[in-house]
RNA sequence: GGCGCCGUAGCCAAGCGGUAAGGCAGAGGCCUGCAAAGCCUUUAUUCCCCGGUUCGAAUCCGGGCGGCGCCUCCA
């Protein structure tokens, strides 16, 4: 078996295979660092995270890059508002968004580019476009790509552009262009973009890059001419992946990208999310809230990307469980005192058929929602096996212990779950002491006291688990 | 109008031609001083509806009905 992943261009599943093994170099349309991401943004940086994870579970060298777009329409409008400069403005939200990244467990990638430091690149671009023919220059100092010199055009969208000249896309401010659908690569100066900092000096004047341009721009630098996988949200697909091949191949001449990715929408507590809606939600909410990190990412991880999901807090709490059915389970094998070495048990032939099958579910277009049932029915039978009454040996815990670690390698969730699990020492010490006072009283058979005592360490949060090796405690939602 | 997706138990969600995974929730049992955790049993004779193809369909085809996305800034 081999990766296979679903190719927005081609339009069907297809092997993934980089161009120079096993360095894979991975590019994802980062967010316009506005304003707070909401959960929609991160179920696509989620995604993100799933296959530069799994890519690196599977024995690849993965270079990942995800841009920060800190200019354009509206970053400028907001930065005017707030009466600071785009980098002042613009900067504290891309902090924000990459330590909740982190809180939600995601790896960081090699490089966060932010369009501004591409300018002089863009410019030059640009340049090279004009001189191929690609592009012209207007009399106000903008630049337009010519759409009519690439014939490809539209063939990611499966737009036939003779027939699909959409009517609504005709803009009357935009008359300059020779053909309403060529897109913008430079923008002429506004008064606006002057106040805020967003304007560079070019050949055409003042100006500042049109969006499309930096993601080409960019990821070119960072990666190179041909990016194995580029991916993005559903809603980029056109136009700004669309104008993205036509600009890198129309200065490369070489095909832009292998595959395409593209992550379906979210859906939040039934309808579409909006501003205009009011039901944005952000990850930073979602924690004041008081659901963890793990419980949100199991949410996401749910559903393959490819499948709309709804996102509700009821399903939150679901995930919750789920999460800790896995923290249990890991606590359950690692709490094993000596055990006999000479020998190995079914739990090593269950561990070893869960490995396989969870790669082969993963290898079917990142099939998330499949290959957490592969770790739920690993956890029932290991479960299963232990309580049998069979012998156990140590070379079985390992194995089903380094089965487990490897799987959250990719999901990432018992790894984030044990962080917000973590109790502080003092906390430690008074549990500790309540809890020798409980099994005195439980010695004594006064159970009333000790059922006491249970009840007030659960209501701060900590639950009790009474087993033949002693009394185990936890910290529970 | 154009392009595309989806409809599977109370909820979430796999399966995509061979007789319904998994999670959450519920019921009964084992274990326990009682719990918790875990295990066992149980919860859709059936996959929106109607036709068709097939030895066989949730899975393929046609037609309905219902929900949604993109085509415009958007992950």
């Amino acid at each position: 078996m081999s990766l296979k992943l679903y190719d927005t261009l081609s339009r069907s599943l297809k092997r993934f295979e980089p161009a120079n093994p096993p360095t894979v170099s991975l590019y994802a349309c980062g967010p316009t660092i506005y304003d707070h991401a909401h959960i929609g943004n991160y179920r696509s940086f989620l995604v993100y995270d799933l296959l530069h994870r799994y890519l690196v579970w599977s024995g690849y060298n993965v270079r990942f890059v995800m841009n920060l777009t800190d200019v354009d329409d509206k970053t400028i409008l907001k930065a005017a508002e707030a009466g600071e400069t785009i980098k002042e403005y613009t900067g504290p939200f891309g902090k924000q968004i990459l330590e909740d990244a982190e809180e939600l467990g995601i790896l960081p990638a090699e490089a966060y580019p932010l369009a501004t430091d591409y300018i002089e690149e863009m410019i030059s671009w640009t340049q090279r476009l004009i001189e191929n023919g690609m592009a012209y220059s207007t009399a106000d100092g903008s630049v337009y790509f010519s759409i009519g010199s690439f014939p490809e055009y539209g063939r990611l969208k499966g737009l036939d552009l003779e027939t699909a000249t959409t009517v609504s896309r005709v803009d009357s401010d935009e008359y300059e262009k020779e053909d309403v659908r060529d897109f913008v690569l430079w923008k002429t100066t506004k008064s606006i973009d002057e106040k805020v900092e967003a304007s560079w000096d070019s050949p055409w004047g003042r100006g500042r890059p049109g969006w499309h341009l930096e993601c080409s721009v960019m990821s070119i630098k960072e990666l190179g001419e041909t990016l194995d996988i580029h991916m993005g949200g559903e809603d980029l697909v056109f136009p700004h992946h669309e104008n993205e091949i036509a600009q890198s191949e129309a200065v490369t001449g070489k095909p832009f990208v292998r595959h395409w990715v593209h992550v379906k929408h979210l859906v939040v507590e039934g309808s579409k999310m909006s501003k205009s809606l009011g039901n944005t939600i952000t990850v930073r909410q979602l924690l004041e809230e008081g659901f963890e990190p793990a419980a949100i990412r199991h949410q996401l991880l749910s559903a393959q990307y490819r499948k709309e999901l709804n996102f509700t807090r009821k399903d939150l709490v679901a995930s919750a469980s789920a999460v800790q059915r896995i923290v249990d389970f890991e606590t359950r094998l690692s709490s094993f005192g000596e055990l006999p070495v000479d020998g190995e048990g079914e739990l090593s032939a269950i561990s070893l058929k869960t490995i396989s099958e969870f790669q082969s579910v993963m290898d079917d277009d990142l099939n998330s929602a499949e290959a957490l049932a592969v770790l739920f029915v690993f956890i029932n039978k290991a479960n299963g096996e232990l309580d049998s009454g069979s012998d156990i040996f140590q070379g079985d815990v390992d194995r089903a212990l380094e089965t487990l670690k490897s799987m959250d390698l990719v999901f990432g969730l018992l790894s984030i779950a044990k962080e917000t699990r973590q109790i502080d020492s003092s906390m430690e010490v008074w549990v500790e002491r309540l809890l020798d006072e409980r099994n005195e009283a439980r010695q004594n058979r006064d159970f009333q006291r000790a059922d006491q005592i249970r009840d007030e360490l659960l209501s701060k949060g900590i639950a009790l688990e009474d087993s033949e090796g002693g009394t185990r405690w936890k910290k529970s939602g």
